[in-house]
DNA sequence: GAGTTTGAAACT
DNA sequence: CAGTTTCAAACTC
């Protein structure tokens, strides 16, 4: 190859490119996790991970999928084109068109040829860290976390920035698309302008990187001056532009090209406006925002370009309230409001893309971060009003409060959720609006009750007194998330403004039990695979991580954390007098198994954080459940966390994941258990792995333990959950196999 | 809302 | 690793 006249002319390029590859090592350095579970180190990895961005792409283009203008067809196309290649990796039910591009994900450099090869190298590895571990890695993530949240209006650090030199050919050479996924959450500490209150910010970003569709347009561009340098804020990505310099541009996320950041920042109007010129609302709808850039031709450019730049917040439940409230003005508004912008987030305002973008970020943005509480808020709103969502107006722009804020694990769950779905989602105008309920509840509410049917508990909110939210007594801590305002505890430090103290604390519980993060309740992919789509079945391998040892509840009662996961005991367990309705430890299943609560079954929120972490990472764990560990520690709570949340991905594993239309696609905290009886949560747990699509479907839905004992979901209720009743069942590979440790290629 | 029960988490 | 204590959720009244 260096023979060859193209490696010639790529090595004369300009030493310019060091410079673009240095800034992404940094960026990407900055986003590795202290430690990676060795599941992050394989490539395989990396493709789970894109995939799991792809999903949240696709999650987040259903959610709003008339936003997309069919313009973006290009990008679209890349990225269905993308899901493709990953499919092997996990199936999605979107829909696949076209594409002459030709997308490779992770394999790809980043960089030109000439660069560094190692950059391409790194890149995927450092996707998997980060896409591979939701959970944050305290050392690793604080350093993002603190600059994010030091980050300036303009929010975008320097060092964040990737920086591709104008004309660098190297970019257009790339023949392939490489997709680089980033996640990071953050927290920030934000005051909704309304509530006033600490919203946890998660940040998710994600860097695509598109290489043009083939080498030879490539270059073609490199004859022409190729594109222009682009710059990315903290979240650039660079898109080399096809051979024409015209090519059309499209931003996702915040990812601005050529210099057009700062045009769709300070523009969002235009941007909308470019947004509105037609995008699709497939799958790339995720992370908000494609937009062509309205200025420009719109040819062969694509800008992928997620990276730190975009940032996804997870806003507190209330933000994402108060967004809900106005959604009518966000859309009309065409503001980009983010949640986080209404939030008052002042420095991450500037982030919102235009309206177009800002509109897709709404909901993309909101959706990618997630603060567990958050989303167990709005997850309670949401089943509260889920209801009433389906019968609510039609989806707008506006991302319904599950789509609003999901972690990246709930992302790509979302991603599952079909198109029709989010049609429920979406809030009906009418409708209660979650956020007031939030809002209501008054910090010192520790749980929101709001909904007796259980919903209340996705409201969950500490009450510590004496751990200061830094033990796994804390629900939020443990659940890898900041508390907010409706927690009633004292003295807390699982608050933003103590991130080093949270990260240090959780490291040092981590150092003692790596599994203490990990969801509780752990499902196999294989159990999906025995599942198929029988509704009926549910994963026999489901259970709790170490399993329960009560005494005098008999496991009938939520002490029991296997019961409160909605899953049967096993010899795991040193339970004595179990008569766990799921399953008991003997294997044998108890007639009783319908007194489950009667709402499990209906959203699957926690379960579907969880099932999507533990289906990332799990496959592994079902045999060795400890394994899982270490590939997986809180996918969920890391997301949440500010830190890296990444790292804790879980390595993804092939999994797949059952879910009702009804969408509740949120995931709870993570670190609780897909308990059926909760209400809120539960329902969304079980509905993962099983998600029935009619009530008679979900009456029952067995588990057969790894001993061969089934289980009869909590589920078995009928009718019990109303979620349930729209709900379709979806079931998502995320992730085709566990990764293999060796490298992809 | 206060008090009790329970079992996980933390500690020794 | 076992026993004890601490803790906060779950539960009861």
């Amino acid at each position: 190859m260096q023979d060859s006249p193209v490696f010639n002319y790529i090595s004369n390029l300009s030493p310019i490119e060091p410079v673009k590859s240095v800034h992404l090592t940094h960026t990407f350095n900055s986003y590795s996790f202290s430690s990676p579970p060795s599941v992050f180190t394989s490539p395989h990895g990396n493709c789970h991970k894109e995939s799991r961005f792809l999903k949240r792409h696709n999650l987040l283009e259903t959610s709003k999928p008339k936003v997309w203008s069919e313009d973006v067809n290009s990008v679209y196309s890349s990225e269905e084109t993308l899901a493709d290649s990953t499919q092997a990796c996990h199936e999605s039910s979107e829909q696949q068109e076209n594409t002459a591009q030709k997308i490779s994900i992770g394999d790809a450099s980043i960089e030109p040829c000439n660069e560094n090869p190692n950059i391409s190298i790194e890149l995927p590895q450092v996707l998997k860290c980060n896409l591979g571990s939701p959970g944050y890695e305290p050392l690793l993530c604080c350093d993002e976390a603190n600059s994010l949240l030091e980050l300036p209006g303009n929010g975008k650090p320097a060092s964040d920035v990737a920086y591709v030199p104008e004309g660098s050919e190297k970019d257009s050479i790339e023949g392939e698309m490489h997709l680089l996924g980033l996640c990071q959450i953050e927290e920030a500490k934000v005051e909704g302008p309304n509530c006033g209150v600490d919203s946890l910010i998660t940040e998710v970003s994600d860097l695509l990187m598109l290489s043009p569709p083939n080498v030879t347009e490539a270059f073609k561009g490199l004859n022409k001056q190729l594109n222009p340098s682009i710059e990315l804020g903290n979240f650039m990505t660079l898109i080399p532009q096809s051979a024409t310099n015209d090519g059309q541009q499209m931003h996702i996320g915040n990812a601005v090209a050529s210099g057009s950041e700062h045009e769709i920042e300070d523009h969002p109007s235009e941007s909308a406006a470019a947004t509105g010129t037609g995008q699709r609302q497939d799958n790339l709808a995720n992370v908000a925002l494609v937009a062509s850039h309205p200025s420009e031709n719109m040819d062969n450019k694509l800008v992928y370009a997620r990276h730190r730049g975009i940032r996804r917040r997870c806003l507190d439940f209330e933000m994402a309230i108060v967004q809900w409230k106005n959604p009518a003005d966000n859309s009309n508004t065409n503001s980009s409001t983010a949640i986080s912008d209404e939030g008052n987030v002042g420095n991450e305002k500037q982030l919102l893309p235009t309206k177009h973008s800002g509109d897709s970020r709404r909901c993309v943005l909101p959706g990618i971060g997630l603060h567990l509480n958050a989303l167990a808020s709005l997850k309670d709103c949401k089943n509260v009003k889920i209801e009433n969502l389906s019968s609510g107006r039609q989806p707008n722009l506006h991302c319904s409060p599950s789509s609003v804020q999901l972690s990246a694990s709930q992302e790509l769950q979302l991603s599952l959720v079909p198109a029709s779905s989010e049609i429920d989602l979406v809030p009906s105008e009418n409708e209660v609006q979650p956020g007031e309920d939030f809002q209501q509840n008054s910090p010192k509410k520790k749980r929101c009750k709001l909904e007796p049917a259980g919903e209340g508990e996705s409201c969950k909110r500490c009450n510590c007194k004496k751990s200061k939210c830094l033990k796994l007594y804390c629900e939020c801590f443990a659940a890898g998330v900041y508390c907010i305002e409706p927690c009633a505890c004292h003295d807390c430090f699982n608050k933003p403004i103590h991130v080093e103290t949270v990260l240090q604390t959780r490291q040092q519980i981590e150092s003692r039990n790596p599994l203490a993060f990990a969801p509780k309740v752990i499902r196999s992919s294989d159990s999906v695979s025995e599942i198929g789509d029988d509704p009926n079945k549910t994963p026999a391998s489901a259970r709790h991580k170490r399993g329960c040892n009560c005494k005098k509840s008999s496991c009938l009662k939520k002490y029991c954390e296997c019961y409160q996961g909605g899953v049967g005991c096993s010899i795991s367990c040193r339970c004595e007098g179990c008569k766990n309705t799921y399953g008991r430890k003997d294997g044998s299943v108890p007639s009783g198994l319908e007194a489950e609560p009667e709402e499990e079954t209906e959203a699957c929120e926690k379960g579907v954080v969880e099932n999507a972490s533990l289906k990332t990472e799990t496959k592994n764990t079902e045999d060795h459940p400890d394994q899982s560990l270490a590939t997986t520690p809180l996918p969920l709570s890391r997301s949440l966390l500010p830190l890296s949340f990444s790292s804790k991905c879980k390595p993804p594993r092939s999994s797949v994941i059952t879910i009702s239309s009804s969408g509740l696609l949120v995931g709870q905290k993570l670190g609780k258990s897909n308990a059926p009886w909760s209400q809120s949560q539960p329902k969304c747990e079980k509905p993962l792995e099983t998600v029935p699509d009619d009530d008679s479907s979900v009456t029952c839905i067995k588990t057969s333990s790894p001993n061969g004992k089934r289980i009869s979901s909590p589920n078995c209720k009928v009718g019990s959950s109303p979620t349930r009743r729209g709900g379709r069942k979806l079931i998502l590979q995320s992730i085709s196999s566990f990764p293999s440790l060796t490298p992809h290629h």
